[in-house]
DNA sequence: CTGATATCCTTATGCCGTAAAGAGTTGTCC
DNA sequence: GGACAACTCTTTACGGCATAAGGATATCAG
Protein backbone atom coordinates (compact mmCIF):
# COMPACT_ATOMS: atom_id res chain seq x y z
CA UNK A 1 0.00 0.00 0.00
CA UNK A 2 2.76 2.41 0.85
CA UNK A 3 3.45 2.40 -3.35
CA UNK A 4 -0.11 4.05 -3.67
CA UNK A 5 0.70 6.91 -1.07
CA UNK A 6 4.37 7.42 -2.59
CA UNK A 7 4.74 10.88 -3.83
CA UNK A 8 8.01 11.70 -5.75
CA UNK A 9 10.19 9.68 -4.05
CA UNK A 10 13.73 11.75 -3.26
CA UNK A 11 15.11 9.29 -5.62
CA UNK A 12 19.08 9.17 -3.50
CA UNK A 13 21.60 8.10 -6.07
CA UNK A 14 22.34 4.37 -5.33
CA UNK A 15 24.39 1.60 -7.20
CA UNK A 16 23.49 -0.43 -9.92
CA UNK A 17 22.12 0.09 -13.33
CA UNK A 18 20.01 3.17 -13.81
CA UNK A 19 16.68 2.07 -13.99
CA UNK A 20 15.02 1.74 -17.36
CA UNK A 21 11.38 1.58 -16.11
CA UNK A 22 9.27 3.18 -13.55
CA UNK A 23 6.30 2.30 -11.42
CA UNK A 24 4.29 4.63 -13.55
CA UNK A 25 5.37 3.18 -17.01
CA UNK A 26 4.39 0.15 -15.88
CA UNK A 27 1.18 1.16 -14.56
CA UNK A 28 0.21 2.90 -17.81
CA UNK A 29 1.19 -0.15 -19.37
CA UNK A 30 -0.41 -2.22 -17.90
CA UNK A 31 -3.60 -0.22 -18.16
CA UNK A 32 -3.56 -0.08 -21.39
CA UNK A 33 -3.21 -3.27 -21.75
CA UNK A 34 -6.32 -3.61 -19.70
CA UNK A 35 -8.09 -0.74 -21.87
CA UNK A 36 -7.64 -2.93 -24.80
CA UNK A 37 -7.71 -6.65 -24.43
CA UNK A 38 -9.38 -6.85 -20.82
CA UNK A 39 -8.67 -7.95 -17.65
CA UNK A 40 -8.50 -11.53 -18.51
CA UNK A 41 -5.89 -10.79 -21.16
CA UNK A 42 -3.97 -8.53 -18.60
CA UNK A 43 -0.37 -10.63 -17.26
CA UNK A 44 2.69 -9.74 -16.22
CA UNK A 45 3.90 -11.14 -19.33
CA UNK A 46 2.44 -9.57 -21.71
CA UNK A 47 3.03 -5.89 -19.88
CA UNK A 48 6.57 -6.90 -20.13
CA UNK A 49 6.25 -7.02 -23.73
CA UNK A 50 4.84 -4.21 -24.34
CA UNK A 51 7.81 -2.17 -22.67
CA UNK A 52 10.40 -4.27 -24.56
CA UNK A 53 11.18 -6.06 -21.35
CA UNK A 54 10.12 -10.11 -19.60
CA UNK A 55 7.47 -10.34 -17.50
CA UNK A 56 9.53 -10.73 -14.83
CA UNK A 57 11.89 -7.17 -14.87
CA UNK A 58 8.44 -5.77 -13.63
CA UNK A 59 8.69 -7.43 -10.27
CA UNK A 60 11.96 -4.76 -9.27
CA UNK A 61 8.91 -2.03 -9.54
CA UNK A 62 5.84 -4.03 -8.20
CA UNK A 63 5.80 -6.80 -6.02
CA UNK A 64 3.17 -9.15 -7.05
CA UNK A 65 0.34 -8.56 -9.82
CA UNK A 66 -2.40 -7.94 -7.67
CA UNK A 67 -0.44 -4.45 -6.14
CA UNK A 68 -0.02 -4.15 -9.47
CA UNK A 69 -3.84 -4.00 -10.20
CA UNK A 70 -4.75 -1.96 -7.35
CA UNK A 71 -2.00 0.56 -8.96
CA UNK A 72 -4.13 0.93 -12.18
CA UNK A 73 -7.09 1.03 -10.21
CA UNK A 74 -6.08 4.39 -8.50
CA UNK A 75 -3.88 5.74 -11.24
CA UNK A 76 -7.35 5.48 -13.22
CA UNK A 77 -9.46 7.18 -10.94
CA UNK A 78 -7.01 10.11 -11.17
CA UNK A 79 -8.89 11.37 -14.43
CA UNK A 80 -12.11 11.76 -12.27
CA UNK A 81 -12.67 15.36 -11.50
CA UNK A 82 -11.80 16.60 -7.85
CA UNK A 83 -15.04 18.90 -7.55
CA UNK A 84 -18.50 19.21 -8.63
CA UNK A 85 -20.05 22.68 -9.35
CA UNK A 86 -22.99 22.90 -6.52
CA UNK A 87 -23.78 26.30 -6.90
CA UNK A 88 -27.22 25.18 -9.00
CA UNK A 89 -27.54 23.06 -5.66
CA UNK A 90 -26.60 19.29 -4.92
CA UNK A 91 -28.95 17.62 -7.61
CA UNK A 92 -27.37 18.55 -10.62
CA UNK A 93 -24.06 18.15 -8.94
CA UNK A 94 -24.49 14.93 -7.88
CA UNK A 95 -25.95 13.95 -11.38
CA UNK A 96 -22.78 15.25 -13.05
CA UNK A 97 -20.88 13.37 -10.82
CA UNK A 98 -22.90 9.98 -11.72
CA UNK A 99 -22.80 10.95 -15.11
CA UNK A 100 -18.75 11.16 -14.84
CA UNK A 101 -18.36 7.99 -13.12
CA UNK A 102 -20.37 6.14 -15.70
CA UNK A 103 -18.30 6.91 -18.58
CA UNK A 104 -15.56 6.21 -16.67
CA UNK A 105 -16.48 2.75 -16.01
CA UNK A 106 -17.16 2.86 -19.58
CA UNK A 107 -14.28 3.71 -20.49
CA UNK A 108 -12.11 1.08 -18.17
CA UNK A 109 -14.19 -1.44 -17.86
CA UNK A 110 -11.46 -3.42 -16.84
CA UNK A 111 -12.55 -1.04 -13.12
CA UNK A 112 -15.64 -2.69 -12.35
CA UNK A 113 -13.47 -6.11 -11.74
CA UNK A 114 -11.19 -4.47 -9.79
CA UNK A 115 -13.16 -2.35 -7.45
CA UNK A 116 -15.51 -4.46 -5.93
CA UNK A 117 -13.06 -7.05 -5.45
CA UNK A 118 -11.84 -4.77 -2.00
CA UNK A 119 -11.10 -2.02 -0.55
CA UNK A 120 -7.94 -0.58 -2.01
CA UNK A 121 -7.35 2.73 -0.33
CA UNK A 122 -5.88 4.80 -2.43
CA UNK A 123 -5.52 8.47 -2.71
CA UNK A 124 -7.74 8.39 -5.99
CA UNK A 125 -10.34 6.43 -4.66
CA UNK A 126 -10.57 9.04 -1.61
CA UNK A 127 -10.46 12.02 -3.85
CA UNK A 128 -13.42 10.53 -5.64
CA UNK A 129 -15.36 10.21 -2.45
CA UNK A 130 -14.07 13.26 -0.75
CA UNK A 131 -15.61 15.24 -4.33
CA UNK A 132 -19.28 13.49 -3.89
CA UNK A 133 -19.14 13.89 -0.26
CA UNK A 134 -18.25 17.35 -0.80
CA UNK A 135 -21.46 17.66 -3.01
CA UNK A 136 -23.99 16.18 -0.21
CA UNK A 137 -22.35 17.73 2.83
CA UNK A 138 -24.51 20.98 2.12
CA UNK A 139 -27.30 19.46 2.20
CA UNK A 140 -27.35 18.81 6.00
CA UNK A 141 -27.51 15.13 6.30
CA UNK A 142 -25.64 13.15 9.35
CA UNK A 143 -22.23 11.12 8.59
CA UNK A 144 -24.81 7.64 9.26
CA UNK A 145 -27.22 9.15 6.56
CA UNK A 146 -24.98 10.22 4.67
CA UNK A 147 -22.84 6.97 4.46
CA UNK A 148 -25.79 5.37 3.43
CA UNK A 149 -26.22 7.80 0.81
CA UNK A 150 -22.74 7.63 -0.41
CA UNK A 151 -23.13 3.78 -0.83
CA UNK A 152 -26.07 3.84 -2.48
CA UNK A 153 -25.01 5.77 -5.57
CA UNK A 154 -21.59 4.47 -6.03
CA UNK A 155 -22.74 0.63 -6.03
CA UNK A 156 -25.68 2.27 -8.33
CA UNK A 157 -23.32 3.66 -10.64
CA UNK A 158 -21.05 0.81 -10.85
CA UNK A 159 -24.07 -2.01 -11.56
CA UNK A 160 -25.51 0.12 -14.10
CA UNK A 161 -21.85 0.38 -15.91
CA UNK A 162 -21.53 -3.46 -14.97
CA UNK A 163 -25.29 -3.84 -17.28
CA UNK A 164 -24.14 -1.36 -19.93
CA UNK A 165 -20.59 -3.07 -20.64
CA UNK A 166 -22.08 -6.32 -20.60
CA UNK A 167 -24.71 -5.26 -22.81
CA UNK A 168 -22.00 -4.46 -25.36
CA UNK A 169 -19.83 -7.56 -24.78
CA UNK A 170 -22.77 -10.04 -25.10
CA UNK A 171 -22.96 -9.60 -28.82
CA UNK A 172 -19.74 -9.44 -29.91
CA UNK A 173 -19.03 -12.50 -27.72
CA UNK A 174 -21.82 -14.64 -29.75
CA UNK A 175 -21.54 -13.25 -33.12
CA UNK A 176 -24.69 -11.58 -33.39
CA UNK A 177 -24.94 -7.92 -34.28
CA UNK A 178 -26.05 -5.53 -31.36
CA UNK A 179 -29.88 -5.31 -32.06
CA UNK A 180 -30.12 -8.48 -33.11
CA UNK A 181 -28.71 -10.35 -30.03
CA UNK A 182 -31.50 -8.32 -28.10
CA UNK A 183 -34.44 -8.56 -30.49
CA UNK A 184 -33.26 -12.66 -30.18
CA UNK A 185 -33.44 -12.83 -26.51
CA UNK A 186 -36.89 -12.95 -25.70
CA UNK A 187 -37.51 -15.76 -28.79
CA UNK A 188 -34.37 -17.60 -27.55
CA UNK A 189 -35.58 -18.04 -24.34
CA UNK A 190 -39.61 -18.69 -25.87
CA UNK A 191 -37.69 -21.34 -27.70
CA UNK A 192 -35.29 -23.01 -24.98
CA UNK A 193 -37.48 -22.35 -22.33
CA UNK A 194 -41.27 -23.08 -23.64
CA UNK A 195 -44.42 -21.38 -22.09
CA UNK A 196 -41.67 -18.49 -20.36
CA UNK A 197 -44.34 -15.59 -20.87
CA UNK A 198 -46.34 -17.75 -18.74
CA UNK A 199 -43.98 -18.58 -16.01
CA UNK A 200 -42.83 -15.70 -15.34
CA UNK A 201 -45.81 -13.23 -16.54
CA UNK A 202 -44.21 -10.23 -14.27
CA UNK A 203 -41.09 -10.44 -16.16
CA UNK A 204 -42.72 -10.51 -19.41
CA UNK A 205 -44.42 -7.50 -18.74
CA UNK A 206 -41.98 -5.28 -16.90
CA UNK A 207 -39.51 -6.11 -20.02
CA UNK A 208 -42.08 -4.91 -22.40
CA UNK A 209 -42.14 -1.17 -23.79
CA UNK A 210 -44.26 1.42 -22.21
CA UNK A 211 -46.97 2.95 -24.49
CA UNK A 212 -45.44 5.48 -25.78
CA UNK A 213 -42.29 4.04 -27.03
CA UNK A 214 -42.40 3.18 -30.87
CA UNK A 215 -41.95 -0.63 -31.80
CA UNK A 216 -38.85 0.60 -33.79
CA UNK A 217 -36.57 1.41 -31.72
CA UNK A 218 -36.35 -0.97 -29.46
CA UNK A 219 -32.15 -1.58 -29.30
CA UNK A 220 -30.36 -2.06 -25.99
CA UNK A 221 -28.16 0.70 -25.06
CA UNK A 222 -31.26 3.00 -24.92
CA UNK A 223 -32.92 0.81 -22.79
CA UNK A 224 -30.22 0.54 -20.63
CA UNK A 225 -29.25 4.42 -20.54
CA UNK A 226 -32.67 4.73 -19.73
CA UNK A 227 -32.74 2.57 -16.66
CA UNK A 228 -29.68 4.30 -15.36
CA UNK A 229 -31.41 7.71 -15.73
CA UNK A 230 -34.91 6.48 -14.16
CA UNK A 231 -32.50 4.68 -11.34
CA UNK A 232 -31.05 7.88 -11.22
CA UNK A 233 -33.88 9.92 -10.46
CA UNK A 234 -35.30 7.40 -8.25
CA UNK A 235 -32.13 7.81 -6.28
CA UNK A 236 -31.96 11.48 -6.08
CA UNK A 237 -36.04 11.60 -5.11
CA UNK A 238 -34.96 9.30 -2.22
CA UNK A 239 -32.19 11.33 -0.90
CA UNK A 240 -34.30 14.41 -1.31
CA UNK A 241 -36.79 12.61 1.00
CA UNK A 242 -33.99 11.75 3.51
CA UNK A 243 -32.68 15.53 3.23
CA UNK A 244 -36.33 16.83 4.52
CA UNK A 245 -36.30 14.66 7.49
CA UNK A 246 -33.26 16.32 8.54
CA UNK B 1 -27.86 -22.54 -22.32
CA UNK B 2 -29.52 -25.32 -22.64
CA UNK B 3 -28.34 -27.14 -19.64
CA UNK B 4 -29.37 -24.30 -17.58
CA UNK B 5 -32.98 -24.79 -19.15
CA UNK B 6 -33.28 -28.75 -19.37
CA UNK B 7 -35.56 -30.12 -16.93
CA UNK B 8 -35.83 -34.02 -16.16
CA UNK B 9 -34.43 -35.31 -19.66
CA UNK B 10 -36.06 -38.15 -20.64
CA UNK B 11 -33.45 -40.26 -20.12
CA UNK B 12 -33.25 -42.07 -23.31
CA UNK B 13 -31.35 -45.31 -23.61
CA UNK B 14 -27.78 -45.64 -24.94
CA UNK B 15 -24.93 -47.49 -25.62
CA UNK B 16 -21.89 -46.88 -23.45
CA UNK B 17 -21.18 -47.19 -19.71
CA UNK B 18 -23.77 -45.70 -17.17
CA UNK B 19 -23.10 -42.24 -16.47
CA UNK B 20 -21.58 -42.74 -13.23
CA UNK B 21 -22.14 -38.73 -12.18
CA UNK B 22 -24.54 -35.87 -13.49
CA UNK B 23 -24.37 -32.61 -14.41
CA UNK B 24 -26.59 -32.01 -10.91
CA UNK B 25 -23.97 -33.53 -8.84
CA UNK B 26 -21.11 -31.88 -10.47
CA UNK B 27 -22.89 -28.59 -9.98
CA UNK B 28 -23.60 -29.18 -6.62
CA UNK B 29 -19.96 -30.26 -5.64
CA UNK B 30 -18.36 -26.93 -7.61
CA UNK B 31 -20.82 -24.61 -5.47
CA UNK B 32 -19.55 -26.99 -2.11
CA UNK B 33 -15.93 -25.98 -3.14
CA UNK B 34 -16.94 -22.55 -4.01
CA UNK B 35 -18.33 -21.96 -1.00
CA UNK B 36 -15.77 -23.64 1.40
CA UNK B 37 -12.56 -22.14 -0.46
CA UNK B 38 -14.20 -19.18 -2.63
CA UNK B 39 -13.97 -18.85 -6.63
CA UNK B 40 -10.21 -18.40 -6.73
CA UNK B 41 -10.22 -21.37 -5.81
CA UNK B 42 -12.46 -23.19 -7.43
CA UNK B 43 -10.52 -25.35 -10.40
CA UNK B 44 -12.18 -28.13 -12.81
CA UNK B 45 -9.48 -30.43 -10.89
CA UNK B 46 -10.63 -29.79 -7.47
CA UNK B 47 -14.25 -30.48 -8.08
CA UNK B 48 -13.47 -34.01 -9.67
CA UNK B 49 -11.54 -34.47 -6.75
CA UNK B 50 -14.44 -34.41 -4.66
CA UNK B 51 -16.37 -36.61 -7.09
CA UNK B 52 -13.91 -39.27 -7.30
CA UNK B 53 -12.43 -38.15 -10.88
CA UNK B 54 -10.18 -36.66 -12.69
CA UNK B 55 -11.14 -32.62 -13.91
CA UNK B 56 -11.39 -34.08 -17.36
CA UNK B 57 -14.10 -36.26 -16.45
CA UNK B 58 -16.50 -33.35 -15.68
CA UNK B 59 -16.33 -32.50 -19.61
CA UNK B 60 -18.86 -34.93 -20.49
CA UNK B 61 -21.64 -33.62 -18.67
CA UNK B 62 -20.04 -29.33 -18.93
CA UNK B 63 -18.61 -27.76 -21.95
CA UNK B 64 -16.70 -25.37 -20.05
CA UNK B 65 -15.82 -23.96 -16.68
CA UNK B 66 -17.67 -20.85 -17.49
CA UNK B 67 -20.75 -22.83 -18.39
CA UNK B 68 -20.36 -25.07 -15.06
CA UNK B 69 -20.22 -21.55 -13.72
CA UNK B 70 -23.35 -20.04 -14.85
CA UNK B 71 -25.05 -23.51 -13.08
CA UNK B 72 -23.68 -23.25 -10.04
CA UNK B 73 -25.07 -19.29 -10.41
CA UNK B 74 -28.53 -20.20 -11.06
CA UNK B 75 -28.64 -23.43 -9.16
CA UNK B 76 -27.64 -21.07 -6.03
CA UNK B 77 -30.31 -18.64 -6.65
CA UNK B 78 -33.33 -21.91 -6.34
CA UNK B 79 -32.57 -21.10 -2.61
CA UNK B 80 -34.43 -17.57 -2.59
CA UNK B 81 -37.90 -17.43 -1.93
CA UNK B 82 -40.10 -17.17 -4.80
CA UNK B 83 -42.85 -15.16 -3.31
CA UNK B 84 -42.93 -12.34 -0.48
CA UNK B 85 -45.94 -11.28 1.07
CA UNK B 86 -47.28 -7.44 -0.11
CA UNK B 87 -50.52 -8.30 2.02
CA UNK B 88 -48.82 -5.05 4.42
CA UNK B 89 -47.63 -3.06 1.67
CA UNK B 90 -44.99 -3.15 -0.62
CA UNK B 91 -42.74 -1.36 1.76
CA UNK B 92 -41.85 -4.32 3.81
CA UNK B 93 -42.52 -6.61 1.59
CA UNK B 94 -39.16 -5.07 -0.64
CA UNK B 95 -37.21 -4.79 2.65
CA UNK B 96 -38.25 -9.05 2.88
CA UNK B 97 -36.44 -9.06 -0.40
CA UNK B 98 -33.54 -6.89 0.00
CA UNK B 99 -32.64 -8.76 3.27
CA UNK B 100 -33.07 -12.63 1.42
CA UNK B 101 -31.41 -11.37 -1.03
CA UNK B 102 -28.52 -9.92 1.08
CA UNK B 103 -28.63 -12.90 3.33
CA UNK B 104 -28.09 -15.39 -0.03
CA UNK B 105 -24.79 -13.21 -1.12
CA UNK B 106 -23.33 -13.59 2.21
CA UNK B 107 -23.90 -17.35 2.30
CA UNK B 108 -22.59 -17.61 -1.13
CA UNK B 109 -20.00 -14.55 -1.61
CA UNK B 110 -18.52 -16.14 -4.74
CA UNK B 111 -21.61 -15.16 -6.55
CA UNK B 112 -20.40 -11.50 -6.35
CA UNK B 113 -18.21 -12.29 -8.86
CA UNK B 114 -20.46 -14.27 -11.41
CA UNK B 115 -23.48 -12.14 -10.97
CA UNK B 116 -21.27 -9.01 -12.19
CA UNK B 117 -19.61 -10.76 -14.80
CA UNK B 118 -22.56 -10.82 -17.43
CA UNK B 119 -26.23 -12.08 -18.12
CA UNK B 120 -26.67 -15.53 -17.40
CA UNK B 121 -30.65 -15.54 -18.08
CA UNK B 122 -31.12 -18.69 -15.98
CA UNK B 123 -34.60 -20.15 -14.94
CA UNK B 124 -33.67 -19.17 -11.12
CA UNK B 125 -32.98 -15.54 -11.86
CA UNK B 126 -35.68 -15.08 -13.60
CA UNK B 127 -37.67 -16.16 -10.66
CA UNK B 128 -35.75 -14.18 -8.78
CA UNK B 129 -36.86 -11.55 -10.55
CA UNK B 130 -40.29 -12.40 -10.79
CA UNK B 131 -40.60 -12.35 -7.35
CA UNK B 132 -39.62 -8.70 -6.85
CA UNK B 133 -41.61 -7.44 -10.05
CA UNK B 134 -44.57 -8.99 -8.67
CA UNK B 135 -43.99 -6.84 -5.13
CA UNK B 136 -43.42 -3.99 -7.36
CA UNK B 137 -46.11 -4.14 -9.71
CA UNK B 138 -48.81 -3.40 -6.82
CA UNK B 139 -47.94 0.57 -7.12
CA UNK B 140 -48.78 1.04 -10.52
CA UNK B 141 -45.68 1.67 -11.47
CA UNK B 142 -45.07 1.43 -15.59
CA UNK B 143 -42.55 -0.73 -17.36
CA UNK B 144 -39.84 1.82 -18.18
CA UNK B 145 -40.02 3.39 -14.41
CA UNK B 146 -39.59 -0.04 -12.89
CA UNK B 147 -37.08 -1.32 -14.59
CA UNK B 148 -34.91 1.51 -13.36
CA UNK B 149 -36.27 1.04 -9.94
CA UNK B 150 -35.55 -2.95 -9.96
CA UNK B 151 -31.99 -2.26 -11.33
CA UNK B 152 -31.59 -0.10 -8.35
CA UNK B 153 -32.53 -2.40 -6.14
CA UNK B 154 -30.42 -5.10 -7.31
CA UNK B 155 -27.37 -3.31 -7.72
CA UNK B 156 -27.35 -1.53 -4.08
CA UNK B 157 -28.05 -5.03 -2.88
CA UNK B 158 -25.13 -6.26 -4.23
CA UNK B 159 -22.89 -3.45 -3.67
CA UNK B 160 -24.06 -3.83 -0.14
CA UNK B 161 -23.63 -7.42 0.10
CA UNK B 162 -19.61 -7.04 -1.56
CA UNK B 163 -18.61 -4.29 1.02
CA UNK B 164 -19.43 -6.17 3.69
CA UNK B 165 -18.02 -10.12 2.32
CA UNK B 166 -14.68 -7.63 1.40
CA UNK B 167 -14.54 -6.34 5.40
CA UNK B 168 -14.98 -10.39 6.66
CA UNK B 169 -12.22 -11.27 4.14
CA UNK B 170 -9.93 -8.05 4.72
CA UNK B 171 -8.44 -8.75 8.45
CA UNK B 172 -8.48 -12.49 7.73
CA UNK B 173 -5.65 -11.81 5.03
CA UNK B 174 -3.79 -9.12 6.65
CA UNK B 175 -3.40 -11.63 9.80
CA UNK B 176 -5.21 -8.85 12.16
CA UNK B 177 -8.17 -9.67 13.78
CA UNK B 178 -11.73 -7.33 12.95
CA UNK B 179 -11.77 -5.07 15.50
CA UNK B 180 -8.33 -4.33 15.05
CA UNK B 181 -8.20 -3.71 11.45
CA UNK B 182 -10.80 -1.26 11.20
CA UNK B 183 -9.37 -0.19 14.39
CA UNK B 184 -5.97 0.53 12.46
CA UNK B 185 -7.45 2.24 9.69
CA UNK B 186 -7.39 5.72 10.24
CA UNK B 187 -4.54 5.62 11.77
CA UNK B 188 -2.34 3.52 9.56
CA UNK B 189 -3.83 6.10 6.87
CA UNK B 190 -2.23 8.92 8.89
CA UNK B 191 0.99 7.19 8.93
CA UNK B 192 1.22 6.14 5.06
CA UNK B 193 -0.56 9.49 4.14
CA UNK B 194 0.73 12.27 6.16
CA UNK B 195 -1.96 14.80 6.40
CA UNK B 196 -4.77 12.36 5.21
CA UNK B 197 -7.38 14.03 7.61
CA UNK B 198 -6.25 18.23 6.06
CA UNK B 199 -5.92 16.45 2.56
CA UNK B 200 -9.93 14.97 2.97
CA UNK B 201 -11.55 16.30 5.28
CA UNK B 202 -15.01 15.65 3.60
CA UNK B 203 -14.11 11.67 3.53
CA UNK B 204 -12.61 12.26 7.24
CA UNK B 205 -15.68 14.07 8.26
CA UNK B 206 -18.16 11.44 6.94
CA UNK B 207 -16.42 8.18 8.26
CA UNK B 208 -16.71 10.09 11.79
CA UNK B 209 -19.00 8.18 14.13
CA UNK B 210 -22.48 9.70 14.71
CA UNK B 211 -23.09 12.46 17.82
CA UNK B 212 -25.46 9.44 19.61
CA UNK B 213 -22.61 6.65 19.14
CA UNK B 214 -20.23 5.89 21.53
CA UNK B 215 -16.84 5.75 21.35
CA UNK B 216 -16.90 2.06 22.69
CA UNK B 217 -18.19 0.04 19.94
CA UNK B 218 -16.82 1.19 16.41
CA UNK B 219 -16.40 -1.90 14.95
CA UNK B 220 -16.93 -2.50 11.28
CA UNK B 221 -19.82 -5.21 10.92
CA UNK B 222 -22.52 -3.48 12.53
CA UNK B 223 -21.15 0.01 10.87
CA UNK B 224 -21.73 -1.09 7.21
CA UNK B 225 -24.67 -3.12 8.50
CA UNK B 226 -26.26 0.37 9.46
CA UNK B 227 -25.07 1.84 6.14
CA UNK B 228 -26.88 -0.67 4.08
CA UNK B 229 -30.38 0.03 6.42
CA UNK B 230 -30.00 3.46 5.13
CA UNK B 231 -29.31 3.28 1.72
CA UNK B 232 -32.16 0.87 1.73
CA UNK B 233 -34.42 3.36 3.30
CA UNK B 234 -32.89 5.99 1.36
CA UNK B 235 -34.10 3.89 -1.84
CA UNK B 236 -37.41 2.71 -0.30
CA UNK B 237 -38.38 6.71 -0.14
CA UNK B 238 -37.17 7.56 -3.60
CA UNK B 239 -39.54 4.71 -4.58
CA UNK B 240 -42.78 5.74 -2.61
CA UNK B 241 -41.52 9.49 -4.49
CA UNK B 242 -41.86 7.76 -7.75
CA UNK B 243 -45.04 5.67 -6.87
CA UNK B 244 -46.66 9.30 -6.14
CA UNK B 245 -45.93 10.76 -9.29
CA UNK B 246 -47.58 7.85 -10.85
C1' DC C 1 -20.22 -61.16 -32.09
C1' DT C 2 -19.79 -56.53 -34.43
C1' DG C 3 -19.90 -51.81 -34.47
C1' DA C 4 -21.43 -47.61 -32.56
C1' DT C 5 -21.42 -44.82 -28.73
C1' DA C 6 -20.64 -43.60 -24.21
C1' DT C 7 -17.59 -42.66 -19.81
C1' DC C 8 -13.40 -41.77 -18.00
C1' DC C 9 -8.28 -41.66 -17.98
C1' DT C 10 -3.66 -40.23 -19.44
C1' DT C 11 -0.99 -37.20 -21.75
C1' DA C 12 0.20 -32.92 -23.79
C1' DT C 13 -0.14 -27.86 -25.09
C1' DG C 14 0.14 -23.36 -23.91
C1' DC C 15 -1.04 -20.19 -20.74
C1' DC C 16 -0.39 -18.10 -15.89
C1' DG C 17 2.21 -15.96 -11.37
C1' DT C 18 6.37 -16.00 -9.44
C1' DA C 19 10.66 -18.28 -7.00
C1' DA C 20 15.65 -18.86 -7.76
C1' DA C 21 19.87 -18.03 -9.67
C1' DG C 22 22.94 -15.62 -12.36
C1' DA C 23 24.86 -12.07 -15.80
C1' DG C 24 26.02 -7.56 -16.27
C1' DT C 25 26.06 -2.53 -14.60
C1' DT C 26 27.05 1.08 -11.47
C1' DG C 27 27.81 3.10 -7.34
C1' DT C 28 30.71 3.53 -2.56
C1' DC C 29 34.78 2.70 0.23
C1' DC C 30 39.64 1.49 0.81
C1' DG D 1 42.44 0.98 -9.07
C1' DG D 2 40.29 -2.87 -6.90
C1' DA D 3 36.82 -5.03 -4.06
C1' DC D 4 32.36 -5.24 -2.86
C1' DA D 5 27.56 -4.29 -2.51
C1' DA D 6 23.44 -2.95 -4.64
C1' DC D 7 20.78 -2.87 -8.42
C1' DT D 8 18.36 -4.24 -13.13
C1' DC D 9 17.05 -7.61 -16.00
C1' DT D 10 17.23 -12.39 -18.04
C1' DT D 11 16.85 -17.36 -18.07
C1' DT D 12 15.09 -21.23 -16.23
C1' DA D 13 11.96 -23.79 -13.58
C1' DC D 14 7.83 -25.10 -10.70
C1' DG D 15 3.29 -25.90 -9.93
C1' DG D 16 -1.07 -24.51 -11.27
C1' DC D 17 -4.78 -23.70 -14.71
C1' DA D 18 -8.40 -24.90 -18.88
C1' DT D 19 -8.83 -27.94 -22.18
C1' DA D 20 -7.59 -30.57 -26.78
C1' DA D 21 -6.43 -35.33 -28.32
C1' DG D 22 -6.24 -40.04 -28.07
C1' DG D 23 -7.00 -44.40 -25.96
C1' DA D 24 -8.97 -47.99 -22.74
C1' DT D 25 -13.13 -49.83 -21.39
C1' DA D 26 -18.04 -50.53 -20.82
C1' DT D 27 -22.64 -50.94 -22.75
C1' DC D 28 -26.07 -50.79 -25.99
C1' DA D 29 -28.61 -52.19 -30.86
C1' DG D 30 -28.29 -55.21 -34.46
Amino acid sequence: MALLWRSGEPGEVRPGPKPGLSVDVIVDAAITVADEEGMAALSMRKVGERLGRTGMALYTYVPSKGELVDLMYDRALAELPAEYDASAGWRPAVTSWAEHMLAFFLRHPWVLQVSQARPVLGPNEFAMLEGMVAILHGTGLRPRRLRGVVALLFDFVRGAAQTIADSRLAPSATGVSDEEWWLARSSLLEEVAPGFAGRFPMVTWVESEDDDRGEDEPYFEHRVGETFAVGLMVLLDGIEAAVKTG
